[in-house]
DNA sequence: ATAAACTTTCAAAATATTTTGAAAGTTCAA
DNA sequence: TTGAACTTTCAAAATATTTTGAAAGTTTAT
Protein backbone atom coordinates (compact mmCIF):
# COMPACT_ATOMS: atom_id res chain seq x y z
CA UNK A 1 0.00 0.00 0.00
CA UNK A 2 1.25 3.59 -0.32
CA UNK A 3 1.77 5.66 2.37
CA UNK A 4 -0.19 8.41 0.43
CA UNK A 5 -3.12 5.82 0.27
CA UNK A 6 -2.96 4.93 3.69
CA UNK A 7 -3.20 8.59 4.81
CA UNK A 8 -6.26 9.19 2.85
CA UNK A 9 -7.55 6.04 4.52
CA UNK A 10 -6.97 7.70 7.56
CA UNK A 11 -8.30 10.63 7.14
CA UNK A 12 -11.28 9.53 5.80
CA UNK A 13 -12.22 6.86 8.20
CA UNK A 14 -11.18 9.21 11.10
CA UNK A 15 -13.99 11.68 9.59
CA UNK A 16 -16.57 8.88 9.54
CA UNK A 17 -15.41 8.11 12.98
CA UNK A 18 -15.85 11.89 14.01
CA UNK A 19 -19.77 11.51 13.24
CA UNK A 20 -20.47 8.51 15.32
CA UNK A 21 -18.65 10.80 18.75
CA UNK A 22 -20.91 13.79 17.29
CA UNK A 23 -18.27 15.76 15.80
CA UNK A 24 -18.92 16.95 12.40
CA UNK A 25 -16.91 15.33 9.58
CA UNK A 26 -14.82 17.99 8.08
CA UNK A 27 -13.72 19.03 12.10
CA UNK A 28 -12.53 15.52 12.22
CA UNK A 29 -10.63 15.53 9.08
CA UNK A 30 -9.05 18.84 9.20
CA UNK A 31 -7.72 17.16 12.55
CA UNK A 32 -6.85 14.00 11.01
CA UNK A 33 -4.50 15.77 8.05
CA UNK A 34 -2.53 18.13 11.00
CA UNK A 35 -1.82 14.78 12.93
CA UNK A 36 -0.09 12.99 9.93
CA UNK A 37 1.66 16.31 8.52
CA UNK A 38 4.96 17.13 10.15
CA UNK A 39 4.62 20.76 9.22
CA UNK A 40 2.16 22.99 9.73
CA UNK A 41 -0.68 23.60 6.66
CA UNK A 42 -1.78 26.62 5.94
CA UNK A 43 -5.42 27.39 5.60
CA UNK A 44 -4.84 27.27 1.41
CA UNK A 45 -3.29 23.59 1.86
CA UNK A 46 -5.93 22.19 4.09
CA UNK A 47 -8.87 23.70 1.37
CA UNK A 48 -6.91 21.87 -1.51
CA UNK A 49 -6.18 18.17 0.47
CA UNK A 50 -9.59 18.01 1.47
CA UNK A 51 -11.41 19.76 -0.96
CA UNK A 52 -13.49 22.37 1.40
CA UNK A 53 -14.05 25.56 0.79
CA UNK A 54 -11.85 28.81 2.95
CA UNK A 55 -15.17 29.49 5.20
CA UNK A 56 -15.55 25.70 6.59
CA UNK A 57 -11.79 25.99 6.73
CA UNK A 58 -11.86 28.64 8.84
CA UNK A 59 -14.87 27.49 11.37
CA UNK A 60 -13.21 24.03 11.60
CA UNK A 61 -9.71 24.98 12.61
CA UNK A 62 -11.25 27.43 15.06
CA UNK A 63 -13.26 25.32 16.80
CA UNK A 64 -10.04 22.80 16.68
CA UNK A 65 -8.29 25.61 17.73
CA UNK A 66 -10.93 25.75 20.62
CA UNK A 67 -11.06 22.53 21.75
CA UNK A 68 -6.86 23.15 22.40
CA UNK A 69 -5.82 20.36 20.17
CA UNK A 70 -4.74 22.56 17.10
CA UNK A 71 -2.60 25.58 17.37
CA UNK A 72 -1.58 28.44 15.06
CA UNK A 73 1.66 28.69 13.56
CA UNK A 74 3.32 32.02 12.43
CA UNK A 75 6.31 31.45 10.11
CA UNK A 76 8.97 33.92 10.23
CA UNK A 77 9.07 36.19 6.86
CA UNK A 78 5.96 34.67 6.34
CA UNK A 79 2.37 36.66 6.40
CA UNK A 80 0.20 33.41 6.54
CA UNK A 81 -1.09 31.77 9.60
CA UNK A 82 -0.40 28.05 9.55
CA UNK A 83 -1.77 24.77 11.80
CA UNK A 84 -0.47 21.86 13.16
CA UNK A 85 -2.36 19.77 15.57
CA UNK A 86 -1.09 18.54 19.15
CA UNK A 87 1.22 15.86 17.91
CA UNK A 88 1.44 14.53 21.42
CA UNK A 89 -2.15 11.96 21.46
CA UNK A 90 -1.75 11.78 25.62
CA UNK A 91 -1.78 15.27 25.98
CA UNK A 92 -4.61 15.64 23.23
CA UNK A 93 -6.91 12.82 24.76
CA UNK A 94 -6.57 14.52 28.38
CA UNK A 95 -7.54 17.91 26.62
CA UNK A 96 -10.52 16.76 25.34
CA UNK A 97 -11.68 15.34 28.39
CA UNK A 98 -11.29 19.03 30.49
CA UNK A 99 -13.69 20.49 27.46
CA UNK A 100 -15.99 17.41 27.51
CA UNK A 101 -16.46 17.79 31.01
CA UNK A 102 -16.83 21.64 30.80
CA UNK A 103 -19.03 21.87 27.98
CA UNK A 104 -20.97 18.21 29.13
CA UNK A 105 -20.44 17.74 32.36
CA UNK A 106 -20.49 20.92 34.16
CA UNK A 107 -24.01 22.15 32.82
CA UNK A 108 -25.77 18.91 33.81
CA UNK A 109 -23.79 19.63 37.61
CA UNK A 110 -25.69 22.86 37.69
CA UNK A 111 -29.06 21.97 36.69
CA UNK A 112 -28.95 19.35 39.42
CA UNK A 113 -27.80 21.52 42.06
CA UNK A 114 -30.39 24.23 41.24
CA UNK A 115 -33.40 21.25 41.34
CA UNK A 116 -32.14 20.53 44.38
CA UNK A 117 -31.92 23.86 45.34
CA UNK A 118 -35.59 24.50 44.64
CA UNK A 119 -38.01 23.80 47.71
CA UNK A 120 -41.01 22.01 46.51
CA UNK A 121 -44.22 22.60 48.18
CA UNK A 122 -46.68 20.37 48.78
CA UNK A 123 -45.72 16.74 49.55
CA UNK A 124 -44.84 13.75 47.17
CA UNK A 125 -41.63 13.79 45.14
CA UNK A 126 -39.72 11.56 47.17
CA UNK A 127 -39.04 9.34 43.87
CA UNK A 128 -37.54 12.80 41.89
CA UNK A 129 -35.93 13.62 44.54
CA UNK A 130 -34.15 10.53 44.94
CA UNK A 131 -33.53 10.51 40.99
CA UNK A 132 -32.30 13.71 40.73
CA UNK A 133 -29.92 12.90 43.98
CA UNK A 134 -28.50 10.01 42.57
CA UNK A 135 -27.60 11.79 39.35
CA UNK A 136 -25.83 14.62 40.84
CA UNK A 137 -23.96 12.01 43.15
CA UNK A 138 -22.73 10.09 40.36
CA UNK A 139 -22.00 13.19 38.27
CA UNK A 140 -20.11 14.36 41.34
CA UNK A 141 -17.95 11.38 41.48
CA UNK A 142 -17.19 11.67 37.35
CA UNK A 143 -16.40 15.21 37.65
CA UNK A 144 -14.04 14.36 40.84
CA UNK A 145 -12.64 11.68 38.35
CA UNK A 146 -11.86 13.83 35.69
CA UNK A 147 -10.86 16.14 37.79
CA UNK A 148 -7.90 13.71 38.96
CA UNK A 149 -7.35 12.49 35.73
CA UNK A 150 -6.73 16.08 34.02
CA UNK A 151 -4.84 17.24 37.02
CA UNK A 152 -2.40 14.77 37.60
CA UNK A 153 0.64 15.20 35.92
CA UNK A 154 1.08 14.62 31.78
CA UNK A 155 2.38 11.15 32.40
CA UNK A 156 -0.42 10.14 34.49
CA UNK A 157 -2.05 7.67 31.60
CA UNK A 158 1.30 5.91 31.89
CA UNK A 159 1.80 6.02 35.64
CA UNK A 160 0.11 4.92 38.92
CA UNK A 161 -3.17 5.82 37.71
CA UNK A 162 -3.13 3.59 34.63
CA UNK A 163 -1.41 0.68 36.27
CA UNK A 164 -4.55 0.61 38.78
CA UNK A 165 -6.78 0.45 36.04
CA UNK A 166 -5.27 -1.41 33.27
CA UNK A 167 -3.79 -4.03 35.71
CA UNK A 168 -4.15 -7.49 35.75
CA UNK B 1 -42.01 24.93 43.20
CA UNK B 2 -44.67 23.13 42.02
CA UNK B 3 -43.25 19.21 41.61
CA UNK B 4 -45.05 18.66 38.03
CA UNK B 5 -43.00 22.26 37.24
CA UNK B 6 -39.87 20.88 38.79
CA UNK B 7 -40.18 17.53 36.99
CA UNK B 8 -40.46 19.45 33.78
CA UNK B 9 -37.57 21.57 34.18
CA UNK B 10 -35.79 18.79 34.95
CA UNK B 11 -37.30 16.71 31.18
CA UNK B 12 -36.82 20.12 29.54
CA UNK B 13 -33.22 20.51 30.39
CA UNK B 14 -32.18 16.72 30.25
CA UNK B 15 -33.14 16.81 26.64
CA UNK B 16 -31.45 20.26 25.86
CA UNK B 17 -28.00 18.48 27.42
CA UNK B 18 -29.39 15.37 25.18
CA UNK B 19 -28.65 17.34 22.32
CA UNK B 20 -25.08 18.17 23.94
CA UNK B 21 -24.02 14.81 24.31
CA UNK B 22 -24.72 14.04 20.67
CA UNK B 23 -28.11 12.37 21.40
CA UNK B 24 -31.46 13.40 20.00
CA UNK B 25 -33.61 15.61 22.23
CA UNK B 26 -36.23 13.33 22.17
CA UNK B 27 -35.07 10.46 22.73
CA UNK B 28 -33.01 12.43 25.86
CA UNK B 29 -36.69 13.81 26.91
CA UNK B 30 -38.40 10.09 26.85
CA UNK B 31 -35.36 8.55 29.04
CA UNK B 32 -35.90 11.66 31.79
CA UNK B 33 -39.62 11.01 31.79
CA UNK B 34 -38.87 7.24 32.21
CA UNK B 35 -36.59 7.86 35.02
CA UNK B 36 -38.97 10.22 37.05
CA UNK B 37 -42.07 8.38 36.76
CA UNK B 38 -42.13 5.46 39.04
CA UNK B 39 -44.21 3.02 36.94
CA UNK B 40 -43.86 2.13 33.81
CA UNK B 41 -45.62 4.16 30.75
CA UNK B 42 -47.73 3.37 27.83
CA UNK B 43 -46.57 4.75 24.11
CA UNK B 44 -49.80 6.76 24.29
CA UNK B 45 -48.32 8.38 27.90
CA UNK B 46 -45.63 9.47 26.50
CA UNK B 47 -47.01 10.85 23.64
CA UNK B 48 -49.23 12.93 25.61
CA UNK B 49 -46.91 13.99 27.80
CA UNK B 50 -44.10 14.90 25.51
CA UNK B 51 -46.37 16.15 22.74
CA UNK B 52 -44.84 14.14 20.34
CA UNK B 53 -45.95 11.69 17.38
CA UNK B 54 -46.52 8.14 18.24
CA UNK B 55 -43.83 7.20 15.25
CA UNK B 56 -41.20 9.19 17.05
CA UNK B 57 -41.81 7.42 20.70
CA UNK B 58 -41.55 3.90 18.97
CA UNK B 59 -38.04 5.09 17.04
CA UNK B 60 -36.62 6.57 20.47
CA UNK B 61 -37.74 4.16 22.57
CA UNK B 62 -37.11 1.65 20.58
CA UNK B 63 -33.08 3.22 20.91
CA UNK B 64 -33.12 2.95 24.37
CA UNK B 65 -33.92 -0.02 24.71
CA UNK B 66 -31.06 -0.52 22.14
CA UNK B 67 -28.61 1.25 25.12
CA UNK B 68 -30.17 -1.19 27.32
CA UNK B 69 -31.56 1.73 29.65
CA UNK B 70 -35.29 1.37 29.08
CA UNK B 71 -37.08 -1.82 29.50
CA UNK B 72 -40.28 -3.04 28.18
CA UNK B 73 -42.70 -3.79 30.48
CA UNK B 74 -45.89 -6.46 29.88
CA UNK B 75 -48.38 -5.75 32.60
CA UNK B 76 -50.56 -8.91 33.53
CA UNK B 77 -54.27 -8.84 31.72
CA UNK B 78 -53.08 -5.89 29.14
CA UNK B 79 -52.40 -5.56 25.50
CA UNK B 80 -50.39 -2.50 25.78
CA UNK B 81 -46.91 -2.72 25.98
CA UNK B 82 -45.55 -0.29 28.83
CA UNK B 83 -42.15 1.19 29.39
CA UNK B 84 -39.72 2.23 32.17
CA UNK B 85 -36.00 3.15 32.80
CA UNK B 86 -33.61 1.71 34.25
CA UNK B 87 -33.70 3.16 37.58
CA UNK B 88 -30.59 2.39 38.98
CA UNK B 89 -28.50 5.42 37.97
CA UNK B 90 -25.14 3.74 38.14
CA UNK B 91 -26.21 0.69 36.57
CA UNK B 92 -27.14 2.47 33.11
CA UNK B 93 -23.70 4.50 33.83
CA UNK B 94 -22.17 1.58 32.69
CA UNK B 95 -24.67 0.38 30.31
CA UNK B 96 -23.95 3.37 28.46
CA UNK B 97 -20.03 2.64 28.96
CA UNK B 98 -20.56 -0.21 27.56
CA UNK B 99 -22.31 0.74 24.41
CA UNK B 100 -20.07 3.60 23.81
CA UNK B 101 -17.04 1.43 23.82
CA UNK B 102 -18.57 -0.47 21.40
CA UNK B 103 -19.89 2.08 19.33
CA UNK B 104 -17.90 4.68 19.62
CA UNK B 105 -14.23 2.85 20.08
CA UNK B 106 -14.36 -0.29 19.13
CA UNK B 107 -14.76 1.23 15.38
CA UNK B 108 -11.23 3.12 15.61
CA UNK B 109 -9.21 0.00 17.15
CA UNK B 110 -10.08 -2.16 14.15
CA UNK B 111 -9.26 1.32 11.71
CA UNK B 112 -5.88 1.01 13.63
CA UNK B 113 -5.08 -2.24 13.83
CA UNK B 114 -6.20 -2.06 9.82
CA UNK B 115 -3.96 0.57 9.06
CA UNK B 116 -0.92 -1.14 10.80
CA UNK B 117 -0.97 -4.46 9.40
CA UNK B 118 -1.14 -3.09 6.00
CA UNK B 119 2.88 -2.98 4.95
CA UNK B 120 3.76 0.37 3.53
CA UNK B 121 5.06 0.15 0.44
CA UNK B 122 8.54 2.57 -0.10
CA UNK B 123 9.85 4.33 2.36
CA UNK B 124 9.11 7.32 4.74
CA UNK B 125 6.04 7.03 6.53
CA UNK B 126 7.67 7.04 9.93
CA UNK B 127 5.78 10.10 11.68
CA UNK B 128 2.53 8.48 10.39
CA UNK B 129 3.48 4.81 11.48
CA UNK B 130 4.09 6.74 15.04
CA UNK B 131 1.01 9.32 14.81
CA UNK B 132 -1.10 5.47 14.28
CA UNK B 133 0.83 3.72 17.17
CA UNK B 134 0.51 5.79 19.67
CA UNK B 135 -3.29 6.40 19.38
CA UNK B 136 -3.54 2.81 18.92
CA UNK B 137 -1.53 2.71 22.16
CA UNK B 138 -3.91 5.01 23.57
CA UNK B 139 -7.13 3.40 22.57
CA UNK B 140 -5.78 -0.42 23.63
CA UNK B 141 -5.18 1.48 26.93
CA UNK B 142 -8.53 3.14 27.23
CA UNK B 143 -10.15 -0.53 26.28
CA UNK B 144 -9.02 -2.00 28.82
CA UNK B 145 -9.65 0.88 31.72
CA UNK B 146 -13.18 0.83 30.37
CA UNK B 147 -13.61 -3.01 30.32
CA UNK B 148 -12.29 -3.25 34.00
CA UNK B 149 -14.91 -0.57 34.60
CA UNK B 150 -17.75 -2.65 33.13
CA UNK B 151 -17.20 -5.56 34.52
CA UNK B 152 -16.17 -4.80 37.80
CA UNK B 153 -19.42 -6.08 40.23
CA UNK B 154 -22.44 -3.22 40.17
CA UNK B 155 -20.53 -0.97 42.99
CA UNK B 156 -17.27 -0.62 41.56
CA UNK B 157 -18.28 2.90 41.37
CA UNK B 158 -18.66 3.19 45.46
CA UNK B 159 -15.55 0.40 45.29
CA UNK B 160 -11.78 0.60 45.86
CA UNK B 161 -11.62 1.61 41.56
CA UNK B 162 -13.80 4.88 42.58
CA UNK B 163 -11.79 5.47 46.16
CA UNK B 164 -8.47 5.82 44.51
CA UNK B 165 -9.80 7.68 41.79
CA UNK B 166 -11.30 10.21 43.47
CA UNK B 167 -9.69 9.99 46.77
CA UNK B 168 -7.45 13.08 48.13
C1' DA C 1 -2.42 56.60 2.99
C1' DT C 2 -2.55 52.71 -0.06
C1' DA C 3 -2.94 48.29 -1.69
C1' DA C 4 -1.73 43.58 -1.48
C1' DA C 5 -2.15 39.61 1.39
C1' DC C 6 -4.43 37.63 4.22
C1' DT C 7 -8.62 36.25 7.69
C1' DT C 8 -13.38 36.44 9.09
C1' DT C 9 -18.24 36.73 8.41
C1' DC C 10 -22.63 35.46 6.99
C1' DA C 11 -26.67 34.68 4.01
C1' DA C 12 -27.94 31.32 0.94
C1' DA C 13 -27.53 26.46 -0.74
C1' DA C 14 -26.68 21.83 0.20
C1' DT C 15 -27.00 18.06 3.18
C1' DA C 16 -28.35 15.42 7.15
C1' DT C 17 -31.32 14.44 10.87
C1' DT C 18 -35.61 14.28 13.11
C1' DT C 19 -40.55 14.11 13.19
C1' DT C 20 -45.02 13.17 11.54
C1' DG C 21 -48.99 10.42 10.62
C1' DA C 22 -51.26 7.37 7.79
C1' DA C 23 -50.83 2.76 6.12
C1' DA C 24 -49.23 -1.81 6.80
C1' DG C 25 -48.21 -5.35 9.96
C1' DT C 26 -48.95 -8.15 14.16
C1' DT C 27 -51.26 -10.32 17.98
C1' DC C 28 -54.89 -12.14 20.41
C1' DA C 29 -59.65 -12.87 22.25
C1' DA C 30 -63.78 -14.49 20.81
C1' DT D 1 -61.39 -16.78 10.82
C1' DT D 2 -62.45 -12.03 12.13
C1' DG D 3 -61.70 -7.60 13.84
C1' DA D 4 -60.23 -4.80 17.60
C1' DA D 5 -56.13 -3.35 19.85
C1' DC D 6 -52.09 -2.62 19.45
C1' DT D 7 -46.99 -1.91 17.15
C1' DT D 8 -44.02 -0.95 13.30
C1' DT D 9 -42.74 1.17 9.05
C1' DC D 10 -41.62 4.62 5.89
C1' DA D 11 -42.15 8.46 2.60
C1' DA D 12 -42.81 13.10 2.99
C1' DA D 13 -42.42 17.44 5.78
C1' DA D 14 -40.11 19.96 9.16
C1' DT D 15 -36.02 21.20 11.33
C1' DA D 16 -31.17 21.50 12.17
C1' DT D 17 -26.52 21.40 10.75
C1' DT D 18 -22.90 22.02 7.56
C1' DT D 19 -20.81 24.08 3.59
C1' DT D 20 -20.02 27.50 0.23
C1' DG D 21 -18.08 31.64 -1.64
C1' DA D 22 -18.25 36.32 -2.21
C1' DA D 23 -17.99 40.45 0.45
C1' DA D 24 -16.31 42.74 4.40
C1' DG D 25 -12.73 43.24 7.62
C1' DT D 26 -7.91 43.32 9.17
C1' DT D 27 -3.01 43.60 9.02
C1' DT D 28 1.33 44.82 7.22
C1' DA D 29 4.90 46.57 3.99
C1' DT D 30 5.88 50.33 1.57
Amino acid sequence: MELKEAEEKFIAAWGAIGTQWGINRTMAQIHALLLICENPLSAEEIMSKLNISRGNVNMNVRELISWGIVHKVIKFGERKEFFTAEKDIYKSAIQILKERRKRELVPVLNLLRDLESQNIDSGGGEHFKKIVGDIHQLGDSTNKMLDKMVKADEHWFTGSLMKFLVKK
